[in-house]
DNA sequence: TATTGTTATACTCTATAACTATA
DNA sequence: TATAGTTATAGAGTATAACAATA
């Protein structure tokens, strides 16, 4: 059956028992098949690697990726109503609702009502979170240097570029 | 504010407002801020892609990524023990009961007592197992083709290969 | 009728701690 | 004592369905 996995990855020209072991993969003697080969696979780990060193990067701030994401667009497009914001994070419009709870509790970002349409709750940072921004996006900067330290900066650019264009278009 | 984002920017050589135009950005007209120009960001966007892309190439066989990944490497490493499958999948044992439960459940893998260590169970692909698995690897290369359809041959390779490079020593 | 925010609920993925059976 | 597998439990992160207020 591995011979079969191996034609496979000949087929496709890769190796994968050289990759295993070219590849930041364990040293622990398991064979991983054609796992190193996928896209998805690769894309997973190097996620896994990113939001352990963005973690590691804001410490005992206490801020996740996600939440990071949600104090720039508010700050980029102050009042914008949880919807947009929601569409723009590519979540449900519920899930975000215990996301901002966070952030207005711990007094980073205002709710407010529109005058206009007293459905919509406007969404602004508070002075508080506007500092705390800053302070993130300092270290979030040096999160990135630091992850990309074995890149160039022209291959950081054409990894960023390469990834972009992957989206199907529907998403 | 949002000058300082463009200053930021501006200094790391890319220009988040034409990003968000060219970049797979949503056409809410909300403004992303300097998000697009962040490698995790790109990561995470480029993952939730290519995980509903594995899902709908799988469809109906209902294989998530990380079930097809214990599929492989079981079969690569006949009789490999749960632990040693827990770290080349970077879970913890704990994680893996659940999983593997399922697996044996729809009777794609065994699990069978070791004669010499009575505390291990060595890991099996059934012959079912087997053969769906060899159906799960057409369906997943169909994904990968599918997914790099935008990307010439050598830059799905280097985007694998700039992926690889990323990872921290320690993970 | 449709939209906005909310609640209740549930599902997936993951981890930690404590247990058991072995070694 | 240490290891392998398991259980109980908990915490993110996410979604769907139904609701109240408002348009």
């Amino acid at each position: 059956m591995s011979n079969k996995v191996a034609a496979d990855s000949r087929r496709r020209g890769t190796r994968s028992a050289a990759n295993a072991s070219v590849n930041g993969s364990p040293g622990h003697g398991i064979d991983l098949g054609l796992l190193p080969s996928l896209l998805g696979y690769q894309l997973r780990l190097a996620q896994r690697a990113v939001f352990s060193d963005f973690a590691d990067a804001l410490g005992e701030l206490e801020v996740s990726p996600g939440l990071f994401g949600m104090l720039v667009v508010i700050e980029a497009n102050p009042g914008l109503k949880q919807s947009q914001l929601a569409k723009a994070a590519h979540l449900d419009r519920s899930t975000l609702v215990p996301a901002l709870d966070k952030l207005e509790a711990r007094g980073l970002v205002m709710r407010r009502a529109s005058e206009h349409d007293r459905r919509v709750n406007g969404l602004w940072l508070t002075e508080p979170g506007t500092a705390l921004l800053k302070t993130l996006k300092q270290r979030v900067a040096r999160h990135e240097q630091r992850l990309a330290h074995r890149l160039s900066r022209s291959e950081r650019n054409q990894l960023i570029a390469l990834l972009a264009r992957i989206f199907p278009d529907r998403r």
